[in-house]
DNA sequence: TATGAAGTTAGACGCTCGTCAAACAAGTTC
DNA sequence: GAACTTGTTTGACGAGCGTCTAACTTCATA
C-alpha cells in the first residue's frame, strides 16, 4: 500500500475536469474507461495532463489495451486509506450537479 | 443559505495549513478559536490569508470579539450542502496523522 | 510499409498561489 | 492619550497550475 497524501489527494479533486473524469470512472465502474471515452472540453494534451494529476496523487490506475489507455477508479486503495472520503466526494458532486 | 462551490471547497481544504485550521477548529467545537490560538509556523498576515480563503469557500465564519476575531466551523451549514463530506475529510486528516 | 488513431512530452504563456515585510486599523490597558 | 495586542491589507517575489500547439511514440490496420 502506497502513501497517498491527503493535501495532494484533495488538491487533485479540486479541478472541475478532474471532478468530471472521477465522475465518470464512478459510473463507468469495472472496465474503466479510455481518454477519449471521457470527452473534456481541452485539449488532448491538457486532458493527459490531468489524467496524470489523478494517478500521482493515487485516485486512479492505468493499463494499456492496444492503442487505448485504460483508466480505472482505485476505489479500494482510497476506501481503506481514507474511508468514506471518496464515497461523500463522489455524492457531493453530484448533489452539486 | 449560500453556494457553496465544491471544488472551490476541496481546493480550500487542500493546503496542510488551512487542513490544520479545521482540524482545530473541529477540536474546539462550540466557542470557536481566535487566530493567535491556533498557532502557525508562518507570520500572521500568511495565516490571516488562509483565514481568508476558508471564510470566502464557506468552510468558517468569523465574529469579534473584543480585539480577538473568532473563528467557527460552519459544520451545520456544510453538513445540508455536502452530507458527509466534512466528516469524512475530518477523520481522513485524523488518519493521515 | 504507410497511414491513422490514441496518448505523452516539451516548451511556452498567463494566472494563481503561498509566503513575507511593512504599513495600517481597531480595540484594550496603563 | 500613549503603548500594546490582534488582525488585515498592500505590494512584492518565486513557484506551480491549467492551458495550448507542435512534435513524438506506440499500436493497429489498410
Amino acid at each position: 500500500m502506497e502513501e497517498i497524501d491527503l493535501p495532494g489527494l484533495l488538491h487533485a479533486l479540486s479541478d472541475p475536469m478532474r471532478l468530471e473524469i472521477v465522475r465518470s470512472l464512478f459510473c463507468a465502474q469495472q472496465g474503466g474507461l479510455s481518454c477519449k471515452q471521457i470527452e473534456l472540453p481541452v485539449s488532448k494534451a491538457t486532458a493527459s495532463h490531468h489524467f496524470k494529476v489523478l494517478r500521482e496523487a493515487g485516485v486512479i490506475a492505468q493499463h494499456d489495451e492496444g492503442t487505448r489507455r485504460i483508466s480505472d477508479l482505485r476505489s479500494d486503495d482510497l476506501e481503506r486509506r481514507f474511508p468514506g472520503l471518496l464515497d461523500s466526494v463522489l455524492r457531493a458532486a453530484q448533489a452539486e450537479e
